[in-house]
DNA sequence: CACAAAAGCGGAGGCGCCTCCGTTTATTAC
DNA sequence: GTAATAAACGGAGGCGCCTCCGCTTTTGTG
């Protein structure tokens, strides 16, 4: 799926089959940005019709692209997933990796928050396209493997753990149901999981 | 469906819980022969308003009634069972035991052609109401045991049979996709398992 | 029978889904 | 540049979902 272009998933689509038509591929691109935003703040329920509406299209615009809800959902799907995988090389890039790895435990939250609105959207997709799931989850524990070993290697948190470890640990937000302070509660699992991965390093960034 | 006028499930729910003025009863009975026979013709994705349409009500009697689509098609998977049973009993005391069991089975065929429709809906039902399938297919299974052993019993099929055989015998039906010869294949099926159970029997009913 | 309260009715209305097709816009060829 | 062709657009329209609430019918009580 194109990892990098100009970042992420928006240009991907043109090189991918047929040469789609510059305003066509301008359409796409839009209908994604909208749907993203659109089930982020309304749920994947939202009314297609909205989405077509903010991304300034006709509902048969819409249609084209995404003949069903599903396709459109995966697509926004991919792209988080996406983004998410290439904020860990930036966060890596940019900050000492235990930070890095932290920041992006609470960007995999927020990510889990979205998803778990996908799940009923997603169950459906997964019996018709079942590479999807593999594929996403292979590219996530990548991702978070990268940032563990660079933080284990460095000595910043502890040696004995590795990213398997990790994802365990993080399993247990998935636990609780869409109570509402269910964000709060997974950013402090998040620090609690972090204060537990310092404990013992070899060196702290900061002494 | 309507196995029989007053037998089944049309009358028993006035003495189910809160007895329904009597208004109120009938037209609930009208919503479920009728959407039974929508279902049937147009499959479970059929118009609500077409069901209610039939049944000479408003659609706000019908949602009043079944809030959901799935509650009216637990109702109506109900009431396909609840006939089916019965009609195990009836064509023992009518006919030759092994007949009664050759059409029973084809009953059993043609509901299952019904529920191949209902699965996805089912599915969903599944994980809300749990009773509801351990609940029918117990019911089914004895159904045919009691058939089956009548017809051991006095001869007419072979003895070394037995109902979850047979049970798993007819199970081949389901592996059949919605090709159109479906009904055809299935029927031939259950002749095809009647002349094996028949053959090697104590005594046939005509010799 | 009469009357009030309770229960039930039904369909209009608002919204979303999805298709269809006349119009517009990009591309390709000259 | 212009013309021809292909690709894409968009929204009207038809249908279904579901809620809401003013009206009707039944039931209980005297």
């Amino acid at each position: 799926m194109a990892v990098e272009p100009s970042t992420i998933a928006e240009t991907k689509t043109a090189a991918e089959e047929k040469p789609l038509r510059v305003d066509a591929q301008r359409n796409r691109d839009r209908l994604v940005e909208a749907a993203a935003s659109v089930f982020a703040e309304r749920g994947i329920d939202a009314s297609l019709e909205e989405i077509a509406r903010r991304a300034g299209v006709g509902i048969g615009t819409l249609y084209r692209h995404f003949p069903t809800r599903e396709h459109l959902v995966e697509v926004v799907y991919r792209r988080e997933v996406e983004g998410l995988c290439a904020a860990a090389g930036e966060l890596a890039a940019r900050h000492p990796s235990d930070v890095a790895l932290e920041e992006w435990m609470r960007r995999f939250v927020d990510y889990i928050a979205t998803k778990r609105g996908l799940a009923t959207s997603l169950r459906i997709l997964l019996t018709t396209n079942s590479t999807l799931f593999s594929d996403t989850s292979g590219r996530v524990s990548q991702a978070l493997r990268q940032l563990v070993e660079a933080a284990v290697a460095d000595g910043t948190i502890r040696g004995d753990v590795d990213a398997s470890d990790v994802l365990h640990a993080l399993g247990g937000i998935y636990s609780a149901p869409d109570t509402p302070e269910w964000r709060d509660r997974s950013r402090r699992l998040v620090k609690l999981l972090m204060d537990g991965l310092r404990f013992g390093a070899g060196k702290s960034v900061k002494a």
